[in-house]
DNA sequence: GTTAATATATGATATATGTCATGTTTTCTT
DNA sequence: AAGAAAACATGACATATATCATATATTAAC
């Protein structure tokens, strides 16, 4: 198994802030996964115990709405951490975590980290630094939610996921989403999605080839309204 | 001045954790202010420079959208603070502050919180749980905007402001909200909120005389679809 | 206290979005 | 490769909410 302390990925989190002795301890505790495209981490309402660093993949944190819906609220990517809320909170998970494809993930028990963070301010300061963000984030969000068409929230929807994971060779979003989860994100019905997405096509501002989307007038993208 | 180190306020909120010397340090360095009902703390793009701690009164944190509205993503009351992310980002703040009543604050600069957030390990971890308790509030916000009715999204804001502010002698919401405050909560037209309060009031789920209003049949309120 | 300004109220109508139905692809299973 | 299942697509219609107009009540200003 890789050792944190040589381990690339650290950079991109708080992780970085720990110290090389931290992370040699927390290399002999750590366990590591694999985790398949579609795969559940952890549900809303389980104890996560600890803490995630996402070495490879992508997964999905949605909040299962009372009218049936799942709603996305956050999607973490490689280099990222999963689980820091509940982790300080010291409370279930609000949130599920869903791979949105094939993952590996480094698993810290809550323990170790908890540890950390109460001995080495830095690290703790980094983590706020962290959650700083992400509740920044959220603020955006609620006010799109608010504030926004459908057509609008989805425009840009597409434009986070085109510029936060990339594109493949062809030029077609490297992460494929279903319809289903667009509109979940944009907090829709699916059918609604569907069909803006269908009118993005006849306006040519994406072509789309089955799940495969291709964003044709980033511009134009941005302009919706 | 008041001393902060027996100041009772701090009970509320993570600078209870900060050590007799520390507070005794911050004390030397803080500085009062009265803020009139309507006035603006802060403004959205602003620079805090500080950290605030409301000693009391109550005020609206929100967010300016494209189509002009006001969202109002947060309500910050006495015993809490203001300015924490923007501090720990070292950003300007992202949204604007107004106090819906009478005010009395105090302000810490930045450099003396600072100092202690990386000398005082309780001190930031109880920061970071605020924080993460704050980013699960705005989680929930996202999938009620997502998913509920704006009846049922007027319904909860006035069972939030009755459970979290309290009420008057007479029974009546000790907040005095306009109904376009109500609507900017809610993320609706100023005109669909007042709409829906009528409803209410038709319903006998609350009453109204002007700006005051009284809830009449809060498990009422709680079954609104 | 009177007038002006602002907030609340409500109707009429337009529009966006949700829901239900149905057909067509695409993907998965064996 | 064939059949089953799931995802996508689109029409028809229902409904919630926004918008615009206008009237009334409340609050603020002098």
């Amino acid at each position: 198994m890789g050792k944190c302390e040589q381990c690339i990925i650290k950079q991109f989190n708080a992780l970085k802030s720990l110290t090389k002795d931290e992370l040699m301890r927390i290399s002999t505790c750590k366990t590591s996964k694999f985790i398949k495209k579609g795969e559940v981490i952890f549900q809303e309402g389980e104890a996560i115990n600890g803490l995630y660093c996402v070495k490879d993949g992508i997964c999905k944190l949605s909040k299962l709405s009372e009218n049936g819906k799942d709603q996305i609220v956050k999607m973490v990517v490689k280099g990222q951490m999963l689980g820091q809320r509940s982790l300080v909170s010291n409370e279930n998970s609000n949130l599920q975590a869903t791979a949105l494809n094939d993952m590996e993930v480094c698993f810290i028990p809550r323990s170790e980290i908890i540890a950390d963070l109460q001995k080495n301010p830095k690290f703790s300061f980094d983590m706020l630094k962290e959650m700083a963000h992400d509740l920044k984030d959220a603020d955006d969000i609620i006010v799109n939610m608010a504030q926004k068409s459908v057509r609008q929230r989805l425009a840009e929807a597409l434009i986070y996921v085109n510029e936060n994971f990339g594109v493949n060779p062809d030029g077609t979003l490297s992460v494929v989403l279903s319809r289903e989860d667009y509109a979940n994100i944009v907090g829709t019905a699916t059918e609604s999605a569907i069909r803006v997405l269908s009118q993005f096509r006849k306006e040519s501002l994406i072509s789309t080839l089955g799940k495969f989307i291709k964003i044709e007038d980033l511009n134009g993208l941005r302009r919706v309204e």
